[in-house]
DNA sequence: CATGAATGAGAATTCATTCAT
DNA sequence: AATGAATGAATTCTCATTCAT
């Protein structure tokens, strides 16, 4: 069994880490590749061009983040326990994958990226609107379009970390505990 | 009466439709002045550089959002009323400067903004702070850290803007008065 | 009697002092405009383009330049002191015109000087010949061609004022007269 | 045996070439890139812009001047016969790199000219000056201020090739021999 | 496979010149 | 006559990509 060129993940990883702090148009190649720690011209061995390596650290960043809320999710608990398993899969996600928010933040619905890269992030939101879907059906979840209530609660999460990295918050176990119980009281079915 | 030169504007908002949807590196000048429909040197006339546009735009964004918001919030109403109107607040805002979300959200924290652009920013969260902290003093929001509930909040809002860009969402009356229902329930304290 | 325009002349004295310190093609005509207190289409008033007015002051300098050495000759003198005269001419030159020396030296035999200016460049050096060859002739200065004469003793002056604007020497009329007097050694035909 | 990048070499000729007839600023990128027959992308591979060209160019020239002027120098001839050398030194430079002197002319003293281009012009100076003290004090040269005998010499020798570029003399061994003869007789200290 | 020197198209910016006022 | 806002061609410089080694 070969391992998978450590080439190509130091570059993914260049690209991730650059691109999330630069924007796309904003990380040159040639800082890639120094980053990366390889020659300029041997990121073209690996990626087709700058737009397909864009759209890699994408999918991985994607593909991360379900297998996080795959992981986390188990289907036989409760409504709560379950927004409560997510939540901290989307957290773990961010500790493990500090530059992943913030480049999918940054580079959604970019134009570079392939129609593969979308259906990716849509199987995203789907895999949550399932649980939203189940749980509006038994009455614990308010009962908005599941793709209002994800974008609400996704939105909320990518906000504490537009917060922390702008310096107004520390994302601590506390602040992330409290957020959780406040994005219940706002997915939940208000009492009559 | 001053005629605010119309190129100078043509300039702005050419430069901010462009800019909100294909970021700041990723928007040529001279793409900019063909939208603006004027010659390419003209832009340097008004705006010393790219950079000094972008902050421009910045400032012209944050500054009417706060005039939204300051316009909204009426001190008397009750901390529910007073929420309600920082949302339409919000939502008008958005609705008359279609690309000024996207362009915040693009934009915030990059490293061209200029000290006075990020003064001008804190300070829409400064205002939006003063009404979080004296509700929770009268024991009507809940007790966690302004900042915090500003980020989950303002976080969700641009969530429905993202989402309404993706087209999973059309963002009709109904939706944002649901929305602003389900947030208020996130904002307010939990009975006990 | 109309006063010949004192725009066209505060532009010639702009272009003067900026294109003797910064080179033609580093001389905005903005700048020409600004130092001269005009419009910048008003200096297009005066002079067809950018190259026009260069040969405009380029004509100026050396008129004047011709007009100080004819001020300063007595036929009737010896040589020593028709020397004298002329060197004293250059010095009175320079001190009134203190730009004029850069500029010639810097504009000399560029591409955008034209026929006239040229003429006029090489009467200036016709007048000074006459003067050697007279003398020549008379068998008090050396042999030499005429022109590899001038060309040491104008190249010497102009060598003292590149020393004066790199603040290695200081022109006062003590250095100028025993330059003069260093100067006579070279051209006068020396002893047997 | 390290090649020394020819496309180094042939840019800093081209930029040399080109600079010395068209000055600075006069000279554009794309032209010297042309005429080094290499892409204009290619030279900021070696030179970090056009400033640091001309500064490259510049102590090329200077460093060329100097080694002439140190080859040429035997420190045990007489006074006459070390000016002989010195002044056969400057020539066969001039003759070797026929467009050094008009670029040290042109861009002597220019505002783009680093502390260390400036120091090396400086070390030229200080290298003749130390020959013209030695003879000072031994009661052969005239006892003026150095520098001022230089700026005289120097000076001269720059006409000599004004003349010549501008078509007016032919710079043969004959013409350098008399001219230097004459300059002899400007340094050397008259007899009572 | 890997490299990095080389490139030229395209980016930001400047500037000679025009022209409506 | 005088202006200065406006322009687009030209300038400096960058960077995605290629290709000889």
């Amino acid at each position: 069994m070969r391992m998978p060129s450590d080439k190509r993940e130091a570059i993914l990883r260049a690209a991730l880490e650059l691109m999330s702090q630069r924007t796309y148009t904003g990380t040159p190649m040639p800082l890639v590749a120094q980053r990366a720690a390889v020659g300029a011209g041997t990121i073209y061995r690996y990626f087709e061009n700058k737009e397909a390596l864009a759209n890699a650290v994408f999918r991985q960043c994607e593909a991360e983040l379900l297998k996080s809320l795959q992981n986390a999710l188990r289907v036989t608990d409760s409504a709560r326990e379950q927004f409560r398993s997510l939540w901290r899969g989307l957290w773990e996600f961010s500790r493990k994958n500090p530059y992943a928010f913030h480049f999918i933040e940054l580079h959604h619905h970019q134009s570079y990226l392939d129609p593969e890269s979308r259906a990716l992030a849509d199987s995203v939101i789907r895999f949550v609107e399932v649980f939203i879907e189940r749980f509006q059906r038994e009455g614990v979840l308010r009962s908005d379009p599941p793709v209002l209530l994800i974008a609400l609660a996704y939105g909320a999460f990518v906000g504490l970390h537009k917060a922390e990295a702008e310096r107004r918050l520390v994302l601590d176990e506390e602040t992330i505990a409290s957020s959780e119980a406040a994005l219940w009281d706002l997915l939940r079915k208000p009492e009559e």
